[in-house]
DNA sequence: TTGTAGGCGTTATCAC
DNA sequence: GTGATAACGCCTACAA
């Protein structure tokens, strides 16, 4: 069933059903009801590819992510899909993995699909260093479509980034613990990425600012699993520290199991907040303190901001979002 | 640059190119190469909207679940993707919601992109009771492209189930907290959808064949949520029960919580089941005794399922994988 | 082995 | 207000 069909059955032409289909106002109210009523007797579709085909667009974005079996990106592209699905977007979903040359993959075969954006979320994808940051390929998709990093920053024509102000909330975050009494705050993280780096200069602030040495010994990288790092904990016996701040909730949570292991007490003996306030800060006992990076709004001003883009409206390259602190039981400040 | 384009530049008949491009055989070596070269130095995509409309295909597939920010969710969104890809195939996310007539709603909408196939993951389009299942609006949909569900059963022409056997492992986790003294058990659930009500039966049989009354009091219906659950606990004191059977590991770690709350020893005055085996089961104290229902298998099996439904091989429309109760400290049996 | 031509189902630009 | 008709870019008989 096809638009010639309905033409037909209606007894009209077919560029009057496109009218039609696409609401023209420059067709007369009565065959519009005659066409309408033709259409949903056959329960007539517009053809997609064929429409695509003439548009160069099927109001699709491309949303890429390293692994949305994490709980913190699945949150994002749940909020996206959401806010997208609003204006009448769909999307498409890439899970690309860390690795470099997978992520280019994912980017190539992405835009193969001639999506009217792209949408990268993770910080992963915003490299590492300010000088080298391995994100051309992203300036390069940028020449065909537009790019918008979720919690990464990149500079270029054509992206977009929106990203929350990581170096101060864990400057906040670890100014609080000093505050508190802490000497010997453990850095905890799973990756070097943008936003990762961006704590550490947060938690490096902090410690210069009140005095404290910066050590290397606190320096802590770890899987971010619950059992991993407490049994990293447990082998470095030697390691002494008074609390620890973890770039994400599953190593806090881990650090929690630590405490428990050696019955420490938790936050007098030691002291811990988490990062991104997710379902697994209220599971542990005593409950997390823990940053919220706010990724509803995150992703909701960024998918805003796409469609102003895409509208041909001029945007801001560049949005940072404050983080909150929610304060629960692992601290004492 | 389209397929005009390259000809000129290669100096072939489009024909040509595009046998290239699919890399037919009845093109010489050396022409295949000269058109290579041509593709390569002009970064030269098929336009995959053309295409689709040729072949009546984007090699894409639908997958719709109520709420990607669940962690069960997440997790099977990303085997299925991942298996798809390997297929060559894209994936077009859509987060329908729990509502009925949203549920529909997301169907109808994603059948308009003329998907390859449809994925629908979670009991909950599986509808309630075995009568009036409410699934009628997914056997019209097969009636335009293969349906797969993931853990839920529905019966219809092209219409395809992978589910867990809950009832099984319900029955065998409850008998096992009975035979080690538990009397009062209550069954804790979120939802009545298909999956939900085999556990409910797996428990009551586990009671009736143990010879204990299957009580209506000791069902509970709550929200997935930790402190929901925990709160919605307190406020029933009256309530007696010494072990919890429950559909969510959510709901579980939230009764974790009600125990410490009232200061009641895990496993010895309350014994406690989960189910999913998610994260949340090792952030808990003690760390939850659940059921893994294989979410990744039943995945992998549905996708490759679907690709020999796609080459048109016959196939069981019906599978049921077997779950694995995971023991850790909150039971004692 | 290669080229020509028709079809896929829209939208958009003209005329009328 | 409505109707022809030409794109859009690819695939694939059929012909050579």
């Amino acid at each position: 069933m096809n638009i010639y069909d309905i033409a037909k059955l209606a007894g009209v032409s077919i560029a009057t059903v496109s009218r039609v289909v696409n609401d023209s106002p420059r067709v007369s109210e009565k065959t519009k009801q005659k066409v309408r009523a033709v259409m949903e007797e056959n329960d007539y579709t517009p053809n997609v590819f064929a429409r695509g085909l003439g548009l160069d667009s099927m109001k699709t974005i491309g949303i890429i992510c390293p692994d949305v079996s994490d709980t913190y990106m699945a949150r994002a592209v749940s909020f996206l899909e959401h806010r997208l699905r609003e204006y009448g977007y769909d999307c498409i979903l890439y899970c690309s993995g860390y690795q470099q040359e997978k992520k280019e993959n994912a980017v190539e075969l992405i835009l193969k699909k001639r999506i009217d954006a792209l949408i990268l979320v993770g910080s992963t994808y915003a490299g590492h260093s300010e000088e080298d940051d391995g994100a051309d390929y992203i300036r390069e998709a940028a020449k065909k479509t537009p790019v918008f990093l979720i919690n990464g920053k990149i500079t270029g024509e054509n992206v977009y980034s929106v990203y929350s102000t990581d170096e101060d909330a864990a400057y906040s975050a670890v100014s609080g613990m000093i505050e508190s009494g802490r000497k010997r705050i453990l850095y905890l993280s799973d990756s070097h990425s943008y936003s990762a780096n961006k704590k550490l200069e947060g938690y490096e602030r902090a410690l210069r600012e009140h005095g404290l040495p910066v050590l290397g010994e606190l320096k802590l990288y770890a899987k971010n699993q619950v059992h991993y790092v407490r049994d990293i904990l447990l082998a470095r016996r030697a390691l002494v520290f008074d609390a620890v701040f973890a770039t994400d909730d599953g190593m806090a949570v881990g650090t929690v199991k630590y405490a428990h292991a050696r019955g420490l007490k938790i936050p007098e003996d030691l002291s811990i907040i988490g990062y991104n306030n997710s379902e697994l800060s209220v599971c542990c006992e005593p409950e997390l303190t823990t940053v919220d990076n706010t990724g509803e709004k995150l992703c909701n001003m960024t998918v805003d901001n796409m469609m102003k883009v895409l509208n041909g409206e001029e945007v801001s390259q560049e949005i940072p979002v404050k983080c909150i602190l929610v304060k629960r039981c692992t601290t004492d400040f």
